[in-house]
This record gives C-alpha cells, sequence and structure tokens, in this order.
DNA sequence: GCACTATATGAGCATATAGCTATATAGTCA
DNA sequence: TGACTATATAGCTATATGCTCATATAGTGC
C-alpha cells in the first residue's frame, strides 16, 4: 500500500460524498434493476424532478452513473458496479454492530430481571 | 438482495458520510499502521488538536474507531477494518477511470498531431 | 412555427459541518 | 492541593449542499 497523499485523499472523499445521500442511495439501487429514466426516477424516489436530475448530474459527474438520452427521455445506467459492493460491505459492518449491540441490550435486560427478581 | 427502505439508505448515507472528508481519511490511513494517539494524530494530519479530537469523536460515533484512553493519553485505533476494503475499491475505480480518460487524451493529442501534420 | 412533454438549471432558503480560538475537563506528578 | 500535560467541548464563522419553486432548454408531432 503506497502513502496516500492529501490530493488523492481528496479524490477518495468525493467519491464517498456522492454515496453520503439517502437519495442517491435510492436512486443508485433503483438503477441495479436496470436502467432508468428521469421520470421513473422521480416516481421511485418520491422526490421532485428537479431534484432527481440534480442527484443524477451529480452522479454522472462522479462517474457512478451513465447518461444516454434516447428521444425526448434520458436513460441513466450504473456506470460503476462497484458501488454495490461497497454498499454491500457497509450494510454488513452495519448488521454486525447492531447484532453486538443487540448482545449487549441483552445483558442488560437480563441484569434488569434479576434485580428486579431479588 | 432486499430492498433497501428509506431508514435503512439513511444509516448507509451515514456511514459513507464519514468516509467523506480527506481529513478523516487521513486520520484513517495513519491508523493502519496501528494505534496512535491524539497528540500524533495531531502531528500526522497537521491541523488542529481540537480539529482532530472532532474527527475522532465522529468516527468513533460512526463505530470506525476505538477509543482507549490509557493515562493521560487517549489511544485510537480501527475498530472497523472493512474501511480500508472500502477504500481499496475506491482507488481502483477512481484508477480506472482516469486510465479511461488518459486514452481518450490520447486520441486528442494524436489527432491534433495528425491535423498539425497537414 | 406551435403546442406538448421531458429534462436541466438558476435563485433563494435552511441546514450541516469543517475549521478556528478559547476554555473546560481529566489525569499525573510534585 | 497546585502545576502541568493531554484531550474534549463550546462558540463562532464560512462554506457546501439539499430542497423547493420557477423557468429554460431540447426533442417530438401537428
Amino acid at each position: 500500500m503506497q502513502k496516500l497523499n492529501d490530493h488523492a485523499l481528496q479524490y477518495i472523499a468525493q467519491y464517498f460524498q456522492a454515496l453520503a445521500e439517502p437519495m442517491r442511495l435510492k436512486i443508485l439501487h433503483a438503477l441495479q434493476e436496470g436502467e432508468r429514466n428521469v421520470g421513473e426516477l422521480t416516481e421511485i424516489s418520491g422526490c421532485t424532478q428537479a431534484n432527481v436530475s440534480k442527484h443524477l448530474s451529480s452522479l454522472a459527474k462522479s462517474g457512478l452513473v451513465k447518461r444516454e438520452s434516447r428521444g425526448t427521455c434520458v436513460y441513466y445506467s450504473i456506470a460503476d458496479t462497484s458501488v454495490y459492493t461497497l454498499c454491500e460491505l457497509v450494510c454488513n459492518q452495519i448488521g454486525n454492530r447492531w447484532a453486538a449491540e443487540a448482545e449487549l441490550r441483552n445483558v442488560f435486560i437480563s441484569n434488569a430481571k434479576i434485580l428486579h427478581a431479588d
């Protein structure tokens, strides 16, 4: 592993920033099933068309999605499938953390019972 | 793959948000070689101690680092090694994108030469 | 050209947060 | 206890950005 300099770190941070919005994740999630146009994504996401369009621009700028206009519609599709690997890793990590917390919770609960039994 | 609901997406986004700052990435990068105390991280990162402390708090809150006070020092270490896998994936992705752009650049440059030769 | 639909963009507002300085808290040692 | 060091936090400013509304742009069919 090479030492990462400040410039490189900026690019990496920018990439993560693109994934740091629930609405953008929702869009990417929807695109996992295949390409969608802006109207479809607007309906799926449940927010305004303007907003979806902006998020799509930023995702495209980050190289995560591809843009293809066909007729009067614009279809977006995933350009970088590693996004899903990233999400999977994060989901696992969050799941593990919650499992650990659940165990801890059980310790408290069983202790509460013991105290109550006294 | 299950359908991710809005609540789940929020958690995932929050996780990525923790990685979306160059300074936090720098800290995590430094911790890859082993635990460090706040003073050491302050020196390595080159920013103020207050700032490092805040970033460490947020990383701990996100479950990415562990905190252990020993005497008057507080040592931080990585709690979630999958962070490095994430960064590796992102680095590859950025590298690929740049490689593609470099190819495209070559197309322009070689065309410019041809035009100049005419 | 004109009406219509689909998408993108600009202005403005509200919020989040990174950074700084100053200060508070906590531990150690005399 | 008091001085000293290490870390955390509070208050503040500046900036970034997500959201909405209104509008601009672009393509299609009459």
